[in-house]
DNA sequence: GTCTATAGCAGGATAGAC
DNA sequence: GTCTATCCTGCTATAGAC
């Protein structure tokens, strides 16, 4: 007879590590979280991760790879966004701002910024080229273009700047609360066309 | 008689681990950063630092608080700018990006980000009211958008959109090599205008 | 004044009680 | 299955030789 209290199967007890680990990685990148304050964000005590999970590099590169593939997934389907040019990329950007995507977001951003990642999380962050992303979005840039909604130039270089922009206020985002940045997305976007 | 060979003088070396302490926070943040790391950068012995500063947090802190005291001047310079609106955020922004800046710039965030920052940098921080920065350049968009320039709208949501954005552009100037960040902030800039 | 060697401590990982 | 009490490594900071 299965238990009916609160007692988490292996699989729940183990997201529910990964959730609060991804949370304080994004924030304070691999050495600046210590695996007491993983525990504390989850609730349970310091050793207790180690039943889950073999040690702290693992449980990063695992969300590493989460990310990536996410990240994959989400550039993968810009084209189910209909509409123009820019609407496609609003909606896209919109997307990468909300909560879960976010966080992601933060944590690849710190995974790029060490030299020293864990062997699993080097493999999935080499393995992801970006390549694969600006072949997926460049289209939308020159379609853009065509159309004579965006500015000339080199759309590789819009795109760039495009990405760091977000960059930027994902990252403001996690300290300045209360601002509602999807109103601003539009604002952005004036980056882009002319 | 002064010696003559490239022996420095306390200040000197002083300047010198500081330097090189600038890169690696900059670059890793507190925790992240090893005194072994700033002495490799400085090429000096791992203890050496000791001799002239008290400890790891006493150089965060120092440069925490010359970071901060660089920023106040560069906003308080900013009306020796001269030209129109979008001209002086221009110059401003380019001075940002500029290699000194950049580095202090970045060093700024990394304080921001930690919960745990060494008494002194909290000091620094806390006593740098963003209000300062505000008063300064509010002006300069309220000006831009009397003269039709600038879109029109809440000033102050405009002023952290720009500083996000500079923000992202900085971060991931610090990762892309060989791009010419610089002819970009005229796109940058449209962010703002009509 | 600078280096090398090491003391001391913080934090990752483990062992053992419950 | 979870917690508490250690072990052990790696880093900050110091001591002492040159």
């Amino acid at each position: 007879m299965p238990r009916i209290d609160k007692m988490q199967s292996e699989q729940e007890r183990k997201d529910q590590i990964k959730k609060a680990a991804l949370k304080i990685f994004a924030e304070k990148g691999l050495v600046g979280t210590k695996m007491s304050m993983i525990a504390e964000e989850a609730g349970i005590s310091q050793g207790l991760s180690y039943r889950y999970f073999e040690s702290k590099d693992e449980i990063f590169a695992l969300l590493v790879e989460e990310a990536i593939e996410e990240s994959r997934k989400a550039i993968r389907d810009i084209d189910k966004f209909s509409g123009s040019p820019l609407e496609q990329l609003k909606s896209f950007t919109l997307q990468m701002l909300d909560e879960n995507h976010k966080l992601y977001f933060l944590l690849v951003q710190q995974a790029l910024t060490l030299e020293v990642i864990p062997g699993k999380a080097r493999e999935a962050i080499e393995r992801y080229s970006p390549q694969e992303t600006i072949e997926r979005i460049i289209p939308i840039f020159v379609r853009g273009q065509q159309e004579g909604v965006f500015s000339e130039g080199d759309a590789y270089k819009q795109l760039i700047l495009y990405f760091s922009v977000v960059n930027g206020l994902i990252l403001q985002d996690a300290k300045v609360i209360g601002m509602d940045w999807i109103r601003e997305v539009d604002r952005l976007l004036n980056i882009l066309t002319k």
